[in-house]
RNA sequence: CGGGGCGUCGUAUACCGGUAGUACGCAUGGUUUGGGACCAUGUAGAUUGGGUUCGAUUCCCAACGCCCCGACCA
């Protein structure tokens, strides 16, 4: 993609926004703010989100098929679960003068879809021989923030992945729960967040009144507080008993992902049931699974920036390879570069190029700002090759368009 | 949901009860080109509704919005 293609302005100015991850995805053209916890995820934010989503997708396909529920739902179905009351819930009516006339029922925007999928599953009866079984979506949540903060890490529109799954029995779903952590720490893991990600046990809250699971990546702007030993073995503080609190190490930490053993709340309110082998009806067990896909953006450019800018994760950067040609009006340095652009995208390299005509500064602030992996450089300097530097990195090195390629698509 | 602050070009700000200024950005032209360079010209602004006043962007009230602290929360 060329950078003059892609709708991108950046920012040198130096204005602070409440977190690092705001100031930061702000600056660099990724997100703009809509409104208080609303932002739109501009080309090259939406690309990092993909990537990321993308993870979860590869990753919860092996325990799971992946589906769409609506944004809407008819409060009916709140009622029977009784959380109407769900105080950070969006109601949305029509605002047509034949729909206020009629005072139509609200409609509810969907803040987690435990109301949803159940009666769709009711609806198609599985018997015993069907369970257990495991779907998921991704896709935006609503929920009424009183008070967004932290750009990413807490908005009132946020992406999330959810998952629910389906059993026979309390053994079953402890099963199918114990497999799901594996899978939510691999995702961890290809994202970046591996190293810092502990399960710790916290309040199942509106959901269930057992302990749930949280995933809590250690971050210094992290809202929540949790307790870790030497064995991984972790706690939120909320939950935490004194005993942990004075023998575990303490830290600051965001919540990226949570799994609830929501048991039979919810098919019980739905009157839900499976017919077992022996012919009796029993209820259905069930558990819930989110991730917080534009959180973990926010919590990953938290963790990786220096002052200079973002530094991303390989595995979820937008681009692989920031392009600059140093032309100016040099017609043979724009054509070098304009050759190495069309080099890497034939090696099906992601790389974004910087075809502006403005200063050297302007590029490398940019490359840094965005916090590509590699940058590469043609000039005058280069005679016929291309200088690559990592983003982590000080120094360059001087090498062919061919030998760089190789190198990366090993 | 409690407490507080603030609303001026796209952004950041200044002044003012009587013609709203500057910088960045953006546009055009020109000079530059290895860490965000420069010159010239141009572009664009008082959240909304009431009130006070000869006159309100300025003072008062309200709504709305944004921000901050706390509580809550994926």
């Amino acid at each position: 993609m060329r950078y003059s293609q892609l709708l991108l302005k950046t920012t040198k100015e130096s204005k602070q926004f409440d977190s690092i991850n705001a100031t930061l995805l702000i600056k660099g053209g990724f997100i703009d703010q809509t409104m208080a916890g609303v932002y739109t995820f501009l080309p090259l934010g939406w690309r990092v989100l993909n990537k990321i989503e993308n993870i979860v997708r590869e990753e919860m396909d092996a325990i799971g098929a992946e589906m769409l529920m609506p944004t809407l739902s008819p409060r009916s179905l709140w009622e029977q679960t009784n959380r109407t009351g769900f105080d950070v819930l969006f109601e949305a009516r029509g605002a047509n003068k034949a729909s206020l006339a009629k005072n139509d029922t609200a409609f509810i925007i969907n803040p987690t879809h435990e109301e949803l999928i159940t009666p769709i599953v009711q609806k198609m009866k599985p018997s015993y021989k069907d369970l257990p079984f495991g779907v998921y979506q991704i896709q935006t949540k609503f929920r009424n923030e009183e008070r967004p903060k932290s750009g990413l890490l807490r908005g009132r529109e946020f992406r999330m992945k959810d998952l629910y799954s389906f059993h026979v029995s309390l053994e079953s779903m402890q099963e199918y729960y114990e497999k799901a952590k594996e899978v939510y720490m691999n995702v961890f893991r290809r994202v970046g967040l591996g190293d810092d990600t502990y399960i710790v046990r916290a309040s199942g809250g509106d959901f269930t009144k057992d302990f749930s699971h949280e995933f809590q990546t250690v971050c210094e702007s992290g809202e929540d507080t949790i307790y870790v030993n030497d064995e991984g073995d972790g706690w939120n503080k909320e939950v935490a008993t004194e005993e942990v609190q004075s023998s575990y190490t303490q830290h600051p930490a965001s919540e990226v992902g949570n799994i609830f053993p929501l048991g039979t709340k919810f098919t019980k309110a739905f009157n839900y049931h499976f017919r077992h082998e022996d012919g009796q009806e029993k209820p259905v067990y069930m558990a819930s699974y989110g991730i917080g896909t534009s959180r973990i953006m926010g919590v990953l450019v938290e963790k990786f920036h220096d002052e200079r800018g973002i530094i991303w994760p390989d595995s979820v950067a937008p681009y692989t390879v920031y392009l600059a040609g140093l032309n100016g009006d040099d017609e043979t340095i724009r054509n070098q570069a304009d050759g190495v652009y069309k080099a890497l995208q034939k090696a099906g390299i992601d790389v974004l190029y910087d075809d502006r005509n403005v200063s050297p500064g302007d590029k490398f602030g940019d490359a840094d700002l965005l916090g590509i992996p590699w940058r590469v450089v043609v000039s005058k300097k280069t005679g016929g090759q291309i200088e690559v530097k990592r983003r982590t990195e000080q120094d360059n090195t001087l090498m062919s368009a061919e030998e760089f390629i190789k190198q990366v698509t090993n």
